[in-house]
DNA sequence: CTTGCCGGGGT
DNA sequence: ACCCCGGCAAG
C-alpha cells in the first residue's frame, strides 16, 4: 500500500504531465504529434525546430506560420530550461521571454532566485528532452490537442496523467516555471492551476458517469457540479481521436492511474475538479496604448509590440521589460464552435492559465444541450438520467408510471438541483407540470426540456406526491394491524395498495 | 396533532 | 433489494 501511495502521489503531481511525446518529424522540427500537423500555428507561435540542440526560430511575432521561412535565430519558449553561466557558475534556469529583437532571453534560475537577462549566445538549451515536452505538454494540455481532422475534444488534464519520469524536485521547479511564465505574461492575477492537475479518476469516459453519480448521490456540495459538468461543449467526454500517439498515450496512463483512482483521496472526492474548460475561447492579447488597440494572438507578439511600438525599442532595463505587461490586455473570443481547426499558437500556452477564469462564465448551454441530442448530451443522459431514474426504481413499489417514460436529460438537471434547494426561489410551472408528470401517468407529452432546464430545484416545492383521498392501509387496517399494510405504507412510502 | 410519504440510511 | 426512520408538509 505504501509504495501504492507513493507512486500515486507520484503521478498526483502531473503539472509535467506530458500529454504527448514530442517526436521529430522528418525533417528534423522537433514537434509533438497534433501540432506538427497544424498548418496555422498562430501568430506568436513559438514551437520551435530543434536543431542541434537548440531551437530554431520557425515563427514568430504576429506573422509566423510554417510557412514562413525560418529565421536563422533560436527562439526560446516560455518555460524552457536553459543552461547560463552566472558568476562562472553553471545555473539552469527557465525562460521566462525571449526577445529575438534582441536576441535576448530573459529567464528565471531557479537556484538562485533571479530573474536575468542573457545574451542569446550566452545561453544553452538545457536538457533539450525536458524542455521541450514540458513546453508541449503545455500546451497540449492546455489547448486541444486535436487532431487536424479530430472532433472537437477536450482535454482535460484529469485525463492525461502520463507517468511521470523526472523527480519531484523538477516538478516543483515546473510548477514554479508555470506560475511564473503565467505571471510575467499578464498583469492579470490568477489561481495557480493547481486544483487542474488533480489526477484523473477513472478511465476517461467514466469521468462522465462519475460526475453524474456524484451529482446523484446527492450530496449538497456536488449540486453545483452539475451545472458546472453539464456546460454545453465544455464538458465532452473525453476523445480518443487524437493522434494515435496521444490515444495510446491516454489510455496507457489512465489504465495506470485507476490504482489510484478508487483511493479515497480527498483530492478526488472533493474535487468535482473542472471538467469542462472548453476551447471554446480563444484569447488574444490586446495592446492598451491610447489609441492603438492592435489584437496579437500571442502574448510574445503583443509584448513585443508594445515595447517597441510603445516603448521604445531599447528597452533592456527590469523595469522597462516589465512595463510591456501593463499595456496589454488578455482579450477571450468566444468561438462557437468548439472544434477549432487550428490548434491555439503554443504561444497562448499560458492562456489557459487566465482563461479559467473566464470559462467558467455563467452557461448558458445547459438550455441548449438538452435540445440536441450531440452525441455529447447524449453521453450525458445516458449516465446521469440513468441515475435519476434509479433513485425513482428505489421505490418501485410506488408503481409509478413514470418510471417507464424515457428519460430526458434535463431530468435530472432538476434532481441534482434538488441537492441545492436555495438556490432557486421560486417552482416554476414546469416544475409543477413534471411533478403532475409522474403523478397521474403525463397525459400530456413529454415536457420540454428546455424549460425543465430552467426548473428550480424541486426541494420543498410541492415535489412532493400530493396527499391523495384514498383510505391509506393506515387508516383502514390501523396501526395495530401494520402487518397487513402494503409495504410501502409499512416502509413509509406513497401506499402502493390504495393508490388515488 | 395525525397522516402520507420523501429522502436517505442500514443491512 | 429490503427495511426502517427522520422529518417535512398537508390536513
Amino acid at each position: 500500500m505504501a509504495s501504492m501511495l507513493s507512486k500515486r502521489l507520484g503521478k498526483r503531481s502531473l503539472l509535467g504531465a506530458r500529454v504527448c511525446t514530442p517526436s521529430l518529424t522528418p525533417d528534423g522540427m522537433l514537434v509533438e504529434g497534433p501540432f506538427a500537423t497544424q498548418a496555422d500555428l498562430s501568430a506568436g507561435s513559438n514551437l520551435g525546430v530543434y536543431e542541434g540542440g537548440c531551437y530554431k526560430e520557425c515563427a514568430e511575432g504576429n506573422a509566423g506560420t510554417f510557412a514562413n521561412p525560418p529565421t536563422s535565430r533560436f527562439k526560446l519558449y516560455p518555460g524552457q530550461r536553459v543552461c547560463i553561466t552566472h558568476n562562472g557558475k553553471e545555473c539552469i534556469g527557465l525562460v521566462e521571454q525571449h526577445n529575438h529583437v534582441d536576441d535576448e532571453v530573459k529567464l528565471f534560475v531557479l537556484e538562485l532566485g533571479l530573474h536575468l537577462c542573457r545574451k542569446m549566445e550566452d545561453v544553452r538549451l538545457a536538457e533539450a528532452q525536458k524542455a521541450v515536452p514540458y513546453t508541449v505538454e503545455q500546451t497540449l494540455s492546455m489547448n486541444h490537442g486535436v487532431a487536424p481532422s479530430a472532433a472537437p475534444r477536450s482535454v482535460s488534464r484529469n485525463i492525461d496523467v502520463p507517468k511521470r519520469r523526472s523527480d519531484a524536485v523538477d516538478m516543483d521547479e515546473m510548477m514554479a516555471a508555470m506560475v511564473l511564465t503565467s505571471l510575467s505574461c499578464s498583469p492579470i492575477v490568477q489561481s495557480p492551476p493547481c486544483s487542474d492537475s488533480i489526477p484523473a479518476p477513472q478511465v476517461t469516459c467514466d469521468l462522465w458517469k462519475e460526475s453524474g453519480d456524484v451529482s446523484d448521490s446527492g450530496s449538497s456540495t456536488t449540486s453545483g457540479h452539475w451545472s458546472a459538468g453539464s456546460g454545453v461543449s465544455t464538458p465532452s467526454p473525453p476523445h480518443t481521436e487524437a493522434s494515435p500517439k496521444y490515444t495510446s498515450e491516454v489510455f496507457s496512463t489512465s489504465h495506470v492511474d485507476e490504482g489510484f483512482e478508487t483511493d479515497p483521496d480527498p483530492f478526488l472526492l472533493d474535487e468535482p475538479a473542472p471538467r469542462k474548460r472548453k476551447n471554446s475561447v480563444k484569447v488574444m492579447y490586446k495592446c492598451l496604448w491610447p489609441n492603438c488597440g492592435k489584437f496579437l494572438r500571442s502574448i510574445v507578439g503583443i509584448k513585443r509590440h508594445v515595447k517597441i511600438q510603445h516603448l521604445g525599442d531599447g528597452a533592456d532595463s527590469d523595469q522597462r521589460k516589465r512595463e510591456e505587461d501593463f499595456y496589454y490586455t488578455e482579450v477571450q473570443i468566444k468561438e462557437e464552435v468548439e472544434a477549432e481547426p487550428t490548434p491555439k499558437s503554443p504561444s497562448t500556452a499560458t492562456a489557459p492559465l487566465l482563461i479559467q477564469p473566464v470559462l467558467h462564465m455563467p452557461q448558458t448551454p445547459p438550455l441548449e444541450m438538452p435540445l440536441t441530442e450531440s452525441p455529447l448530451s447524449s453521453a450525458l443522459s445516458q449516465s446521469a438520467p440513468g441515475s435519476f431514474w434509479h433513485i425513482q426504481a428505489d421505490h418501485a413499489y410506488q408503481a409509478l408510471p413514470s418510471i417507464q417514460i424515457p428519460v430526458s436529460p434535463h431530468i435530472f438537471t432538476s434532481i441534482s438541483w434538488a441537492a441545492a434547494p436555495s438556490t432557486i426561489p421560486a417552482l416554476s410551472p414546469i416544475r409543477s407540470r413534471s411533478l403532475s408528470f409522474s403523478e397521474q401517468q403525463a397525459q400530456t407529452q413529454p415536457i420540454k426540456s428546455h424549460l425543465i432546464v430552467a426548473s428550480p430545484p424541486r426541494a420543498s416545492n410541492g415535489n412532493r406526491k400530493v396527499r391523495g383521498e384514498a383510505k391509506k392501509c393506515r387508516k383502514v387496517y390501523g396501526i395495530e394491524h401494520r402487518d397487513q399494510w402494503c409495504t410501502a405504507c409499512r416502509w413509509k412510502k406513497a401506499c402502493q395498495r390504495f393508490l388515488d
